[in-house]
DNA sequence: TTTGTGACCGTAA
DNA sequence: ATTACGGCCACAA
């Protein structure tokens, strides 16, 4: 499968994490069908900036924590996109365990039609 | 061709 | 809680 195909993909699935819900970049990768290709993730969400479509503010490392480095542009406005959208955040780690996005996916991920 | 660098991750100290 | 390490691998130098 090409690099391609694969970045394609994994904005499809990121596209459907509902709002005032997270994912990991692992678990969507998981769902793209590339376990392990966590990194994949990172790289498709960068090439696809500025497209709104995508909810790249409800995408956090697996420890709950934002990536971007603590206190820069980005890692303030994904904060502040996401407490906007209900979810608690302390620090630049998501408060509730609730908030991870336990798929119910299978539905979803039907709808994918891959 | 080799090397370094990431919006990462799981495990083990 | 934090650090270290090995995996992961596309991409640029």
């Amino acid at each position: 499968m090409s690099v391609p195909d694969s970045i394609t993909k994994i904005l499809s699935v990121a596209m459907i994490i509902p709002v005032g819900r997270v994912a990991t970049y692992g678990q969507i990768a998981d769902l793209a069908g590339l376990p392990g290709r966590a990194r994949l993730v990172s790289k498709a969400l960068k090439k696809a900036d500025h497209d709104m479509s995508i909810p790249w503010h409800r995408i956090l490392r697996s420890d709950g924590k934002i990536a971007f480095a603590a206190n820069s542009e980005q890692a303030q406005e994904q904060k502040q996109r996401l407490l906007s959208e209900g979810v608690a955040i302390s620090g630049y780690r998501i408060t509730l365990k609730q908030y991870q996005w336990q798929p119910e996916l299978h539905d979803l991920l039907h709808r994918l039609k891959y």
